[in-house]
DNA sequence: ACCTGAACACCGTTCAAGT
DNA sequence: ACCTGAACACCGTTCAAGT
């Protein structure tokens, strides 16, 4: 399968093919020996141009993360704006569902990546344009970005699940019948929370989780 | 290093000491070969009682979540039993800094898991006592969860810094230098915060966010 | 039923050597 | 300056053999 070098090796090149070899087969596919192959040279080569594996999957991290946030929308208000930067990342997580865990394994080693401060500026500055007071942009920010993270991730488990080749609703079936067989003592909640399941709307209750949270911004600063 | 085995193996004990092993030295530490040193045994041993490292992994974080989800906190409404859940999966990150990474990658991998319905349950049943209707129990309570795992993972880049000798505030401060270097075109947002997380507390901010999520809730809700 | 430990396939990374 | 590719240390996992 190794193909001839069709351009020079750059380090544009390796990360493009690192995400190439992530979306088609996760994490796991991401290997120096796949990426040696696919690039017709050998690991000298690459670690000319990388100086390690953690710093590829940063930098295939933040060239998808860059490309979902360079996507303008027609927005009509801040809180369209804040939909709408995240279902970029939504789609984002959709369309690369390595990068969900990818995400949140750079955020938590610290802000001090790219990523962090790209994805706090998108959303952050329509949260100030939304008139919250300057001593609350941090939390109000943080909050959503967290929500928007976590939920994206949840549901790239859908994304991989039916690429696959199981059936979506299929899958949201089984999910929801494993959750109706919980002990009733237990888990009275997640029994009830079942049926809710099987039949949700990705999207539309990823969006719903978001404008509870604008609302509660809104509330806390008695906006407009 | 290797010490005489105390105890007969278990599928207990083997856990026990994947956190033990995680604890000290994150998730890299944790290896077949330093398992099987610490318990006196070998692989084969080892994989009597468990399938794979995957499982063994979940285990372990499963094992960690239900200590933290066990304790009792005194609580006088459902948002102080929301704020006391939040806290002790905060507290249980910040001891186990590695849960973070292991949380978001389980929760993402579906919630077929053990854990995914043990912390829906624990949040979700105080979201219904909240008065929420139940057709949005799914989304407010999914909203809470992912804010807090995605929060707490955030403070535990802090935990694992400050553990590794830095000073926090030092730390603290060395972020928000960078981002305040960040280029005023592209990151005004970015630049405009750094100064507040400069000295924010973590936990008041942890829970000024939880209290952001309860507050939209409440008002989507026109609750009491 | 439970454990031993050598062996296997695979991984990230290094480095002396080439151009 | 950029690339080659053999070699190294380490990893998860298997399995025939023991008790």
């Amino acid at each position: 399968m190794a193909q001839r070098r069709a351009e020079a090796l750059s380090r544009a090149r390796i990360i493009e093919t690192a995400v190439e070899l992530l979306d088609a087969d996760g994490e796991s596919g991401l290997t120096f020996r796949a990426l040696t192959e696919r690039l017709a040279t050998g690991p000298g080569a690459i670690y000319w141009h990388v100086a390690n594996k953690g710093e590829l999957l940063d930098a295939a991290t933040g060239a998808v993360v860059a490309a979902a946030l360079a996507v303008e929308r027609a927005a009509e208000s801040p809180q369209d704006e804040v939909r709408a930067v995240a279902l970029g990342l939504f789609d984002a997580i959709e369309d690369h569902p390595w990068l969900a865990a990818q995400l949140s394994a750079q955020l938590s080693r610290g802000p001090a990546g790219p990523v962090a401060p790209k994805i706090f500026e998108s959303i952050g500055r329509h949260v100030r344009d939304l008139g919250v007071p300057k001593g609350s942009w941090f939390t109000a920010t943080s909050a959503l970005v967290h929500y928007v993270l976590g939920a994206a991730g949840q549901n790239a488990a859908n994304a991989r699940v039916v690429k696959a080749g199981t059936d979506r609703s299929e899958f949201l079936d089984a999910v929801s019948t494993a959750w109706e067989a919980l002990d009733a003592e237990e888990y009275p909640f997640a029994r009830a929370v079942a049926e809710e399941m099987r039949d949700h709307d990705d999207r539309e209750q990823f969006l719903a989780g978001v404008d509870l949270i604008l609302t509660g911004i809104g509330t806390v600063h008695a906006l407009d």
